[in-house]
DNA sequence: ATCGTTGCAAAATTTTTGCAATTAG
DNA sequence: CTAATTGCAAAAATTTTGCAACGAT
């Protein structure tokens, strides 16, 4: 099931946070956003369109801090440009950026986790972060 | 063998393009580099107090990307902040970066090559780009 | 003598911060 | 009430761009 509005209000409510209108409205449109890659921008437009309000970006920034603060999302840079924004799911995945079309391909997380096994093995490093996207080049990209 | 100041401006030459001051010195900072990870700031930093030169941001940024584009050199990033340059070498690395203390870790690409190959498999995903780093915990920080 | 390149200044882009006014609890 | 939160405006941080002057070839 996916994250609703009310597990992120009421997680913020549970910490003692206030729910304000601008905090609702956000997680409003976090909770819609399902996979898609928002941008703080992206969020703020949706969530002034929404609502009535005159939400500042500063806000968007501060409320999305919070939440990724709280383990709720997190933020992912899949290239030059703002960073996007991604609720963490069950299945949280990484992202492949083809960097010569710019298609993103979500792989599982667990799947890379195999895969990077062995560099934890050698490394003792644990890739635990989708912060970053592994950029190359897609199937169809690939062949050209 | 490391790139050598006159391996870069050779290439520029050989491109047709012109050897000024500034790219000669742009060109001597990377030189010397080596495994550093230097931002275009530091690299205008250094060139700037080499010479007797004021070369510009401007000029620096417009530097890299010809070399960038020649294939000299790739920006990498490593976390927020600038990103870092680095030369092209015969072995090339990826970076693991340790999102908890910083430190960041070069793994030959022929490692990760290897590793990624089980993602070319499954998506036809050729990672063969080191833009980004893979983030995650380093060895000492996954046991806390 | 060209025309590619530079330095300067200013803009663009994304994110952060200080602060007085507002408002949830 | 009162401390957390907001909106605003401005700054910060990084990179890009327009343009007149300069200089490599």
């Amino acid at each position: 099931m996916h994250v609703t509005t009310e597990d992120l209000v009421g997680a913020l409510r549970r910490e003692g946070l206030r729910i304000t209108a601008a905090r609702r409205a956000i997680c409003e449109v976090l909770a819609q956003a399902h996979e898609e890659h928002l941008t703080a921008g992206d969020i703020q437009r949706r969530a002034n369109a929404a609502g009535s309000g005159t939400i500042d970006q500063s806000t968007v920034y501060r409320t999305l801090d919070v939440l990724e603060a709280l383990g709720f999302l997190h933020h992912v840079h899949l290239g030059h440009g703002p960073g996007v924004i991604h609720l963490t799911e069950e299945r949280d995945h990484h992202h492949l950026v083809c960097e010569r079309c710019g298609s993103s391909i979500d792989v599982p997380l667990q799947d890379m986790q195999e895969v990077l096994a062995a560099v934890a093995d050698r490394h003792g490093f644990v890739a635990d972060s989708v912060h970053f996207a592994l950029s190359g080049r897609c199937r169809e990209c690939a062949q050209g």
